[in-house]
DNA sequence: CGCGTAGTTGCGCAAATGCGGGGATCATCT
DNA sequence: AGATGATCCCCGCATTTGCGCAACTACGCG
C-alpha cells in the first residue's frame, strides 16, 4: 500500500501526550498515518489547509478557538471535511452541538484503544459512529428544550455572583426582565433555585466555569 | 545499561490513549522503562505489589479509588514510594492535598513532552519539582484558609439547589446556623453570593459536581 | 490558669429572590 | 392569517437570603 493511498489523519488536541498516544496506535496501522497535529482550533485550520486530512480527531475543550468553532470554520472552507469527536466528559451539551454541525463519529476518552482504530476506518468508509453513552445523552437531550441565547447570558451572569439587578444593568434591560428570564431558566433546567441552576448548567456545558 | 539499572516506572491513569502516549515518551528514553499500568487507584495498589516501581506517575482525576487515595494507601504499604502527580486542571485544591501528602513532582497534562522526563529523571534523584503554575497556586492557597468540614457540608447542600432551611433540616441544625455558615463560606472564598460560592467550590475541588 | 482564636450555634431585620399573574413586540413556521 | 416562541416589560407578595450582633465550646499557648 502506497502512502497516498493511506488514511490521512490530523489530530487536534491540547494534550501533548493525548496526541502522542493517538498518534502512536495510528501510526501503528497500515492503512492510515498521521500528517499532522494541532494544539487549538487556530492551528487546527492552518493544519487542515496544509495537509488536507481524510479525518479529523477534533477534541472540544480547547483554549483560544474550542473545537465546534473550528470545526464549523473548516467545514466552510471544506465542505467534505470529516471529523471524529474526542470529549472527556459525556454529559456535555457541547456533544450535542457538535453532532449537529456534522461530525461522523464520537469517541469517549476512556476508549479502549481498538474503538479509536474503528471508529476511524468506519468513518472514512462514510458510515457515522456513536456510542451507546453517547447516543443516549443525544436522545436525552433532543427531548429537553435548552436555553435560548438570551437566557444562557443571564445564566452566565447569575453564575458570576451577580444580583438580578446587577444583570440587567449589564445587560441593559430591567430587573424584572431579568427575573422572569431566570423563572424560565429554572424551569426549563428542573432546578430548585438558581444555584442549581448554575450547577445543572456547569454540567451540562451549558456555561463554562 | 542494564535493564535493571533502568528508572521503572509506574502509570496511573483512566484514558489509555494518555497511557499510551506518556509509556511512548517514557520507553524512548535508554535509562527508564515502563513497567505497569493502571487504569484506577486499586488497579495501581496491585500493580505497585507486583512491579516495585522507583516512580509513579498518578493522575489525580480517576474512577473508584481517586488518585489522593491511591498514594495514601501505597505510601501507607511502601513508605519510600515515590510520585509524580498528573492534573489536568490548575487551581484544583486536591493538588494541595497532594504535596501534603508527600507528592514529588507534579506535571500538568498539556505540558510540553520534554518536562514529563525531566521530572522524572529529577525526582529519581532524589529532589522536588514544582513548575511555576502549581507553586502559585500552592502560595495563594496556603494564604487562603480552607473550609471547615462543616463548612464543605453546607455548601454542599445549597450547590444541590437546597435552601437554608432544606439544609439545615438534613443537617439538624437551625436554618440561622446555616446561615451564618453561608455567611463564612462567602467570606472566606470570596463570593458575592451562594451561587457564585459554589462556582468557586467547584472550580477549586472543595466540591465535587 | 487566663487569653485569644476558631468553630459552631443562635436571633432580628433589610434586601434579594422566586412565584403568580398580566401584556407587548417581532420573527418564524404552518 | 394564525400559531408559536423568544424577547421584553410591569406588579404584588410570600419566602429566602445575607448581614450585623452575640453567645457558647474546645483548643492551644504563653
Amino acid at each position: 500500500m502506497t502512502d497516498n493511498k493511506k488514511i490521512k489523519v490530523l489530530i487536534v488536541d491540547d494534550h501533548p501526550l493525548m496526541r502522542s498516544g493517538i498518534a502512536g496506535e495510528v501510526d501503528e496501522q497500515a492503512d492510515m498515518q498521521v500528517v499532522g497535529e494541532a494544539a487549538d482550533g487556530n492551528e487546527a485550520l492552518l493544519a487542515y489547509r496544509a495537509h488536507r486530512p481524510d479525518i479529523t480527531l477534533m477534541d472540544l475543550r480547547m483554549p483560544n478557538l474550542n473545537g465546534l468553532d473550528a470545526m464549523l470554520a473548516i467545514k466552510k472552507e471544506f465542505p467534505d471535511s470529516r471529523f471524529i469527536v474526542l470529549t472527556t466528559v459525556a454529559g456535555d451539551i457541547q456533544v450535542v452541538r457538535a453532532f449537529e454541525a456534522g461530525a461522523r463519529g464520537y469517541l469517549l476518552k476512556n476508549l479502549v484503544r481498538t474503538e479509536l482504530i474503528d471508529t476511524i476506518r468506519i468513518v472514512h468508509a462514510g458510515k457515522k459512529r456513536v456510542p451507546t453513552e453517547i447516543a443516549q445523552l443525544l436522545a436525552e437531550h433532543f427531548t429537553e428544550d435548552d436555553l435560548t441565547q438570551r437566557e444562557v447570558e443571564i445564566l452566565r451572569g447569575v453564575a458570576r455572583g451577580n444580583s438580578n439587578k446587577i444583570v440587567a444593568d449589564q445587560l441593559n434591560i430591567s430587573e424584572n426582565t431579568v427575573k422572569n428570564h431566570v423563572k424560565s431558566i429554572l424551569s426549563k433546567l428542573g432546578a430548585n433555585d438558581r444555584t442549581h441552576a448554575v450547577v445543572i448548567g456547569l454540567q451540562r456545558g451549558i456555561i463554562e466555569s
